[in-house]
DNA sequence: CGTAGCCTTGAAGGTGATCAATGTTTGTGG
DNA sequence: CCACAAACATTGATCACCTTCAAGGCTACG
């Protein structure tokens, strides 16, 4: 159990946990492992036996799912501190309703659903924060939904400061995560193609650099006012 | 206390509170009120302090916030047995994340904040079925994202299909909500005019017919393939 | 060193938004 | 009970944004 005393620790770093005792963590994530994932790996499959779930421990992972047309909708980017397929485990016969698949170098730390049934569930503290975390989700959604008669280059710019908002540290407008244009597509269902030209007119102006690793912004200005604003000649 | 019988009785049959004895049910509804709203009326406000939270009794209510651009985008239709609010009734100082107005006359079980605390987060059972209704509703969330790229006409046609299946019965194709072709378009982020286009195109081949009142799906065939298929000339 | 995935740019075309005008229904108060 | 305002429904014309298709270059990885 030694070696787990490293992961405990940063689980008391995450939000979900703070304030636990390390022995009250050590019950919760009892039988579970740490996967470590090289990019574009996959830990769940979209329609599989839903048979664990997990804590994002470092790195990132998309949330995606097939749509009618044989393309991919990304639902959701989990970053260090997010919990995966969780809310699923109450469920009979759980299936994974998302793909879940590492960007980057990453781990999660993967708990059979019994101990979800068994241990968190009756943790009153878990549970308020875990319907808080989902709470916040669906909050997400809505958000996205009233930008749904945005232009593109709203829901890029919203994307990118939700992101941001994400990271620990904002303050210095670095995102750690090797996100294409593709993936900024698919999780806004649009076009590549589309959001090459938005993103290469501000990549033009110096609005954000990006890198095969990671995002980094420069003028989070320009990207505020350009979701808030409607009026915008881009 | 004897004028809350009926009401409990009511609950009895929701998914919420199938197999809960009276009595425990009665504890969940402490200091709780029925509201008796008319067609417009509003019940909760975004943005207002959140004091309450509720379970939709009779009728439907629409949930909608406010878009940057002064528009409302509608959020959730709640009908019989869902919950409203009631996951963010453990933040800190909640305020409503949606306005909550009725369509049609409708009836709400308004509870208020102190007793979700204090009673509903310590009943294990009541616990797991809050995070299935709430795990469903992202459920919805994500299926209107794969939507996204999809022709309007299928994103039409999957809301009535959705709103029909949420209906106990669902055999006869009726949906009693009063619908507008504006709060349709609200729902999905697209104008009223290009909603009617569509739909008069369905109205004219008798796949449905509505009132003032409801909706009665006369073709669901059509529907389901219409959102099913991508290549459609309609 | 070849393939696959990603990025980029251009041209053409379409779906749906916007604007405008009019008809219809509902609810309200005199 | 009527008149009027307000909300909803409808139809047409125009236009913009974004998609689609096509083609080429770049980089990473086996």
């Amino acid at each position: 159990m030694g070696a787990f005393d490293g992961v405990i620790t940063e689980l008391q770093g995450f939000s979900l946990f703070s304030g636990f005792e390390r022995e009250a963590i050590k019950q919760l994530c009892d039988s579970s492992r740490v996967i470590i994932n090289r990019h574009h790996e996959t830990v769940f499959n979209f329609g599989d036996e839903a048979t664990a779930f997990g804590v994002v421990l470092s790195g990132a992972y998309k949330l995606s799912r097939p749509t009618a047309g044989g393309e991919d909708v990304i639902v959701y980017f989990s970053t260090p501190g997010d919990v995966v397929a969780a809310f699923i485990m109450t469920r009979p016969n759980p299936v994974y309703p998302v793909s879940v698949v590492a960007m980057g170098p990453s781990r999660l730390l993967k708990i059979p659903r019994a101990v979800y049934n068994s241990t968190w569930v009756r943790n009153p503290t878990l549970v308020t924060r875990m319907q808080m975390s989902l709470s916040g989700r669906i909050g997400l959604f809505q958000d996205q939904k009233a930008l749904l008669r945005a232009p593109l280059s709203s829901k890029i710019a919203a994307l990118l400061i939700g992101l941001l908002d994400k990271q620990p540290d904002q303050s210095d407008g670095y995102i750690p995560l090797p996100l294409t244009r593709k993936e900024i597509a698919d999780s806004l269902g649009s076009s590549v193609e589309s959001v090459i030209r938005v993103m290469s007119e501000w990549s033009k102006r110096g609005v954000f650099e990006t890198t095969e690793k990671h995002i980094q912004i420069l003028k989070p200005e320009i990207l505020i006012q350009e979701f808030s604003s409607q009026t915008e000649t881009t």
